[in-house]
DNA sequence: TATATTTGCGTAATAAATACACAAATTAAT
DNA sequence: ATTAATTTGTGTATTTATTACGCAAATATA
């Protein structure tokens, strides 16, 4: 049995810049999709784990280097892609868009975020990918801190915020949204503040990533 | 560029049968890994997508027809395969045991249920694997009403409450438990009782399926 | 007929989630 | 320098959800 099933990985990389998502596409190169836009990724190289591959292709087509990665899910129908049986590993990554400066090289003529309420058409099926990604987004932050994989190592609350307002889609009560997150006990209050335009100033927190791996390991759930 | 990546597709089957969960194993009747026990799951075909692949899989394998079923992770470390390179989409799956009868035939000697506290050692990174959907499967229970695939059409209240006991390993109070589920309406009560030994006989229950799958589309969430 | 076993049910106590408003600190405008 | 606008920061009361808990009814078996 001669075996011509191909695997390649795709990311979807989430970014989050004062309310707005994003989702870094890249430009194809070649055919098939020539000049469309599609999520980065290509195909597995035999001695490489799958994350490694798909750290390599973003690397290699944007310049970026993810922190927070992890399997989304994998896709396989028949027909999703012209070059023939393509199955596809999906991962999904988060990461603060100022962390890097995109670059194209290999396969891509071009790497650029997009937000993610004005997405262009998309190649292969990663319309689908995308839309997968998203409900996962949205309901994992509600059970992992994930969020803060988004914001920059000191934040004002107000930041926090607004994040979980922007990802949710909803409006968040401040004072018992507060509440919560301060009962859980992992952000750190600094003693620094900053004053961005007008208005109070306001202190800076920064997440203790020890803190909380010790009360997920005690079994206690992080929720919002 | 030559492709040597192979895929396979495997499938993890829970059954629960009066207080006890059991996993489909089939041993093996080749190499490597000939006359070990093993996942049932085996090589995609070009023209059949994941799904198609693992339930061909299990009915060749085990003769086991399968309603539920969703991918559980994707898993693609270097050298978990002696074969080579081999990825494999691995999949999850509930049913009841006694809703056919095992066979076995091309590939696997012959399949049987091993109660998940009493496992023989698997081949490949199968151990791995079951691990990872044993806990899918505890951590899914408690906000998707997956358990009632594995009772019968028609269960007593206790069958449900002792699924859920020894699924998630604590003791549920059953006054509690019984007033969660009622409030959520997705049960009828027959108007049909039994009798099994001594004791006072119990009312049947059935799942309301379209009643669920409404209050989902409503965005009313499962939550034991 | 008595005993053991299983089902079926309600209420009180505690904990968690939600709703809600005003003062403090700053910048921008006059 | 004063005033207006903006943003941060905080507490309490109400409602809702969760947990704890025990006894009577119906049957099978001894």
């Amino acid at each position: 049995m001669k075996n011509k099933i191909k695997l390649t990985v795709d990311a979807v990389v989430f970014g989050y810049d004062s309310g707005n998502i994003s989702v870094l596409l890249v430009k194809r190169k070649y055919e098939p999709f020539k000049d469309g836009w599609a999520l980065p990724g290509g195909f597995v190289l035999e001695n490489e784990d799958l994350e490694q591959a798909v750290q390599r292709e973003l690397s290699e087509e944007t310049g970026a280097r993810i922190n927070y990665l992890e399997q989304l899910y994998t896709f396989g129908d028949l027909g999703r892609d012209p070059r023939g049986r393509v199955v596809s590993v999906a991962y999904f990554g988060l990461v603060k868009p100022n962390a890097f400066k995109l670059t194209a090289s290999t396969d891509a003529k071009k790497a650029e975020w997009f937000d993610i309420k004005k997405l262009p058409k998309l190649a292969f099926d990663h319309k689908k990918i995308l839309k997968i990604a998203i409900e996962r987004l949205q309901g994992k932050i509600t059970y992992e801190p994930i969020g803060f994989e988004l914001l920059d190592k000191k934040f004002p609350f107000s930041d926090l915020e607004k994040l979980y307002t922007t990802l949710l889609d909803r409006e968040i009560d401040r004072r018992n949204f507060k509440k919560k997150i301060t009962s859980l006990k992992v952000l750190d209050e600094l003693d620094e503040k900053v004053s961005i335009g007008r208005g109070r100033p306001a202190s800076l927190f920064s997440f203790n990533k020890k803190r909380y791996f010790q009360l997920k390991k005690e079994g206690i759930i992080f929720e919002i």
